[in-house]
DNA sequence: GCCAACGTTGGC
DNA sequence: GCCAACGTTGGC
């Protein structure tokens, strides 16, 4: 089993759009990026991924979901209409991929980038890295333990602990 | 709004 | 295949 951190800005797609989809799934699309999808294309059923906002005033962590789709081709990038269409892409020869991630748990507090930044453990990040653009990154199991022992000192912990 | 970092594009 | 120009990401 593998961990994962996962971006979105919340002005496209929140924490709460995805708890609100039916039974909490969706697919994690518009990926365009070939790193990220190949990170994507890695994911196995059961693996976990923090969800990350970012472009907001206060990025950071605001909870937890789970990988329950293996990578697929990503239908908007075939439809014109979508903001991340791809005409390179073609169902014949699909160049990008979504997995479907199902929603575990959203976390009483954000922790926030600025947080995380100070905690020594968790320098190893590629998230905290100098330049990171990556949307999709991977989490070992320490810096997830070490988050986790965070995420325990909040209120939620117990449900938290339970969903995982 | 600024700008560093980085990926992609395209001329040569 | 090189690399300058350009576009995007995303924190601040």
């Amino acid at each position: 089993m593998a961990y994962w951190l996962l971006k979105s800005e919340p002005e496209s797609f929140s924490i709460d759009d995805l708890r609100q989809k039916p039974n909490g799934i969706d697919a994690w699309d518009g990926i365009r990026s070939y790193q990220a999808r190949n990170f994507l294309k890695t994911m196995q059923l059961g693996d976990l991924a923090f969800f990350y906002r970012s472009s907001c005033p206060v990025p950071g962590i605001v909870g937890t979901v789970k990988v329950v789709k293996t990578a697929y081709p990503d239908k908007t990038a075939w439809n014109p209409n979508e903001a991340h269409y791809d005409p390179k892409s073609t169902p014949e020869r699909p160049i990008w991929y979504c997995v479907d991630v199902q929603w575990l748990s959203t976390f009483k507090d954000v922790i926030a980038l600025r947080t995380l930044r100070q905690i020594p453990e968790l320098k190893t990040m590629q998230l905290l890295q100098k330049g990171n653009r990556l949307s999709v990154t991977p989490v070992t199991a320490q810096e997830w333990k070490r988050i986790e022992a965070l995420c325990l000192t909040f209120p939620q912990a117990q449900a938290f602990k339970k969903r995982l």
